[in-house]
RNA sequence: UGGGGAAUUGUGUAAUGGCAGCACGAAUGGCUCUGAACCAUUUAGUAGGGGUUCGAAUCCCUUUUCCCCAACCA
């Protein structure tokens, strides 16, 4: 290697070695260019599109925190749009869970809420322009027939017979569609391309069919409406949006966003299309997620195994944590699936920092203290949150009968397990250590109560003399306890895709039927009953997991969903034996 | 059999001709009044083949695989 280059290659190392600026992706990169060369006036301004016909779910998640994002790291705006074009599908209801999902991910609109369906009359006198351009026609051929003339991918399409319609003619009859005078499907307005483009977007698509239906918004005002790829970019426009940002099957249609916003000559947002989420264990499309909801195979949209942002919500997903997961999915051009463990991780990380320690018993079994004097009750404190000291202490009581968790006791158990076992002394958490001296079984050999004696000098779980314990485990006071209804969520699917042509069946067939398991009569502290309110907090039950008070849950009848299993390493260790 | 995209450790994502890095996962160890959290270490990658170049994940050629497109849906 000559001296020269080496000295190349140093200087190289020099700039690389220097503090770099955060790394950006794609779309940021762009932005980044846009701003330098002054593009769009080094303005930012991004947008969020739903058309009104569903519900929300992660993926569209993914696509608000990133237009919100760009908008906001750049000074921008960001507007929430309405793409209600389609009257037969859309619906107020979805409107408002839309407003509802996309504020409470916190992304801010401000003053700017829109609705396609607000610009009708523009993109009609747009319309009505490209047709004195000489550029768009009425024709009066069936969706049959112009399916059959559209040519297949290696063969050009036949011209519509009214291709050549005169402009009088061609803005008469438009007119005239407007106005109701003909029956659905008879017309459509078409833009004039090219029939033998290899792009099918481009051989004379639909601007506008004849619908009459009320719309939730402009009622009968209107018999025609504008097809996506007409009304998209002039939305953009007419919004002075900078960066209109969609999903990658969209690309497609740029050479026809494009054309139109050229032919037109208004102002002519950049359409940039980035790779859509997919999960593992679950389905993402409108169309299978409303036939899991009509069809009764989950109890709504916001059933809490539903990957919807109020199934999330529901099941005690925070509005940090989905952002979080959007942040660390990154945003490329490559249609990847991101492994549903991340999203589980996410909410475990922040819930971690949040949620308040409370102690819960899934499936009790009696503990009995018996040198512990009778009917006796000691108030002892508990953390609220070791994460966060701030959050204080709580009173927790206890008494001689208590409940454990079933699989915290083992009479013969293997030499890695920490928990009971006839002889073992073990940590009743922020309590006493106690010593397993014995347990009673039911006839069919059912553990049915387990004795144990306690060292009154541990009291509130220090060993005064040192010693050390391998074990903590979680207990509520019977005669204290209360009882709340526990739901445990799993996976909708059994399968990781069950989209995919791997798995050929159905995706129905695929649902796990496991995926919801009711617990009764758990046995919690007072504290969990008292703050079992809708939404009142997130809390982890020690050991277990994170819950959150249901929407149907109430103090006299808690019921608590289990967003996420806390990681057990145990179970791990249990499994390979 | 046309057109448009894409391919980097298990997963996801950087490196824009110059040390293949980061996050998550996993494994191991430490710590611990949650077998959690936390800390440390380890693990593992440029789809294949050619070429250009002092030097290629990056440029060129070629092969393979995957995704999207023929709604009056968006």
């Amino acid at each position: 290697m000559a001296q020269a280059q080496e000295g190349d290659r140093f200087e190289k190392k020099e700039e690389n070695s220097a503090p770099r600026e955060k790394q950006l992706h794609f779309i940021e990169q762009i932005i980044a260019d846009d701003e330098k060369s002054g593009k769009f006036g080094g303005r930012v301004h991004t947008r969020f599109p739903p058309e009104p016909n569903g519900y929300l779910h992660i993926g569209h998640a993914k696509s608000i925190c990133l237009n919100y994002a760009m908008a906001t790291e750049n000074n921008g705006l960001f507007n929430l749009r309405f793409d209600d074009t389609n009257p037969a599908k859309e619906e107020t209801e979805y409107v408002e869970s839309i407003l509802t999902d996309v504020r409470w991910l916190g992304a801010d609109w401000q003053d700017r809420l829109c609705f396609a369906s607000d610009y009708f009359q523009q993109m009609y006198d747009y319309a009505v322009d490209l047709i004195k351009k000489g550029k768009a026609y009425v024709c009066d051929m069936t969706a049959e027939e112009m399916s059959a003339a559209r040519g297949t991918a290696t063969e050009p399409g036949t011209p519509s017979p009214w291709r050549d319609r005169t402009v009088e003619e061609n803005l008469d009859l438009f007119a005239r569609m407007k106005a109701g005078e003909f029956p659905d499907g008879s017309k459509t307005l078409r833009a004039k391309i090219d029939m033998a483009s290899p792009n099918f977007n481009m051989r004379d698509p639909v601007m506008y069919r004849i619908v009459h239906a009320e719309h939730h918004r402009t009622g009968s005002a209107w018999k025609i409406y504008p097809m996506y790829d007409w009304a998209h970019g002039l939305e953009d426009s007419i919004e002075g949006i900078t960066h209109s940002i969609c999903t990658l099957e969209f690309e497609n249609h740029r050479p026809l966003y494009d054309w139109f916003l050229d032919q037109l000559g208004v102002y002519h947002p950049q359409q940039i299309e980035f790779a859509r989420l997919n999960l593992t264990y679950t389905v993402m499309s409108k169309r299978k997620l409303l036939e899991l909801v009509k069809g009764g195979y989950v109890s709504g949209w916001d059933d809490p195994r539903m990957p919807t942002i109020c199934g999330l919500r529901r099941r005690g997903y925070t509005p940090e944590s989905v952002r979080a997961f959007c942040r660390a999915i990154g945003v490329a051009k490559f249609n990847s699936t991101i492994d549903v463990t991340v999203l589980e991780n996410a909410v475990r990380e922040d819930l971690n920092r949040t949620a308040l320690r409370r102690m819960g018993v899934l499936r009790p079994l009696k503990l009995v203290i018996d040198n512990y004097p009778e009917g006796e009750t000691e108030w002892l404190d508990a953390v609220n949150n070791p994460e966060n000291p701030a959050d204080g202490v709580r009173k927790v009581p206890f008494s001689k009968v208590l409940y454990i968790e079933q699989e915290d006791f083992m009479e013969d158990a293997p030499k890695k397990y920490f928990r009971l076992t006839p002889g073992r002394e073990v940590r009743l958490r922020y309590a006493y250590f106690v010593t397993c001296d014995s347990c009673v079984k039911d006839e069919e050999g059912r553990v049915t109560e387990v004795h144990c004696h306690y060292d009154p000098a541990t009291r509130g779980g220090d060993a005064p003399d040192g010693r050390k314990v391998r074990g903590t485990i979680h207990w509520v006071s019977a005669e204290h306890a209360r009882d709340a209804q526990v739901r445990l969520y799993d996976r909708l699917f059994s399968v990781e895709n069950p989209d995919s042509a791997s798995n050929p069946l159905d995706y129905k067939e695929y649902l796990n039927p496991e995926s919801l398991e009711v617990i009764a009569h758990a046995k919690v502290e007072p504290a969990l009953a008292d703050g079992a309110a809708p939404g009142s907090a997130h809390y982890q039950f020690e050991r277990i997991g994170y819950f959150y008070p249901d929407t149907e849950s109430t103090a006299g009848n808690p019921v608590f969903n289990r967003t996420v299993s806390l990681k057990d390493t145990w179970a791990k260790v249990a499994q390979k034996g």
